[in-house]
DNA sequence: TAACAAGATGACCGACTGGTCCGCTTCTCT
DNA sequence: AGAGAAGCGGACCAGTCGGTCATCTTGTTA
């Protein structure tokens, strides 16, 4: 969908074996992460592991076309939900969406956020995904649905954590990310406890030294995060 | 600490060189995880990979080694802090104490749950921080701190799940965590707006059909979990 | 149908991994 | 001091990885 269009139209046996290697990759980066190698794919598909670089010079372009994919897929089912009645809902049904895509398929959890931090391709979907992202939580935070002190950029980060946190039991209790998807749903409600700690996160600018932690910027809670702890040395 | 009473005491060259095999792994699968090469350590060590083997026979056990010591650190933070005057903070202290850890040793995240389920020496260390976070998340459930449906599994796998939100952009905003660990507790919070989907995750028994999702165990929310979505085909 | 370019192939490459092994060194004990 | 054992070093092994290339096949087009 993206480079095919170059000059030429791809000859037919050709765009039969870039679609048999894409649903090929699909399939096994799904289960396997991206760590699955390039020659358990072209088994997968059928086709010669030469044929695999002859249309993905790099490994890294095949993960890309497929993690793209993806992202897009979620910030489509992002947009869809923009203009939704209900804003708190529609985020919490967003958020759903993309615990789900990334129970169901493991490279997607490597990529959500900033692993590729070197592919344009996918830090340029990854910025939709954010951007959209963003919109949602704005418009929950506008209704009062969630705290106001919470950003896009916290959602899709807790997002990561959540499929995280339940992937440990992905085999045995493979629907457990909806419980703790509750959990951090629940702590971003309104009204909010006590303020969070600490600027928010930004995934795009300040690449070092944005004053990530500044005096004073800690909240004063009754419950505090502890801030440092005396042990310098190892157990 | 643990196979060195064996027979005979270490020699003393042997001794040395364990040590320095045993803090060049900790510092190296802290910055890299636990897929750094073995050659990688003993560079480090500035000894010979020959004898990292002699020391320990697989990479494996070298690296239960450095994991249990950091397990049975987090057990003893959470056993000192098991009869504390506050338990709610008591496990907001422990919380901070585990997220803190697996901040500055990488590997520690991968083995901290179900990652080594092969491992019986990583399991045991496991086991006995599951059970001593069990003891304070109940105390802090008694006290009426947290909600009453969450369980001390649930907050072992909520805890991974906090780091690795927070892991993408560790570098640049290293205290990130903090902000997530509180969106977190607060999900955790007494009152209740809404009860907990499913059963509560078990990470020793029910190795297989434990009814991880027996109808009308889902819990009536007003904003509900979504179940499931009509789409069967890929993007 | 014939010629030619586009595509497919799989042996091959170098780099890397965890792990082994044997000759040499060094510590310890008498 | 000297013997013997414990420990060490690093070449070596088999396996895997991503990636390349010369050669063969096949779809397309004149």
């Amino acid at each position: 969908m993206s480079a095919a269009s170059q000059s030429r139209p791809l000859r037919a046996d050709a765009a039969r074996n870039r679609q048999l290697l894409l649903d090929a990759a699909a399939m096994i980066f799904a289960e396997h992460g991206m760590q699955a190698s390039v020659a358990q794919i072209a088994r997968q598909a059928g086709i010669a592991k030469g044929t695999v670089f002859r249309h993905f010079p790099t490994k890294d372009d095949l993960v890309a076309a497929i993690v793209c994919d993806q992202l897009d897929y979620l910030s489509a089912a992002g947009t869809a939900l923009s203009d939704a009645a209900d804003p708190t809902a529609a985020l919490l049904e967003f958020m759903t969406s993309v615990v789900e895509l990334q129970t169901r398929d493991r490279s997607l959890c490597q990529a959500a956020v900033g692993i590729f931090q070197d592919n344009q391709e996918i830090q340029a979907c990854a910025d939709r995904l954010t951007k959209i992202t963003e919109i949602l939580t704005e418009r929950a935070r506008l209704q009062g649905g969630i705290r106001g002190d919470v950003t896009g950029q916290d959602v899709i980060l807790l997002l990561r954590g959540v499929y995280q946190a339940a992937a440990p039991l992905s085999d045995r209790q493979p629907t457990l990310w909806r419980r703790f998807l509750a959990v951090v749903f629940e702590g971003l409600r309104s009204p909010a406890a006590y303020p969070l700690p600490l600027p928010a996160p930004d995934l795009f600018r300040s690449p070092l030294g944005d004053g990530q932690s500044p005096p004073g910027a800690r909240a004063p809670t009754s419950l505090q995060i502890r801030d440092d702890r005396g042990n310098s040395e190892e157990p």
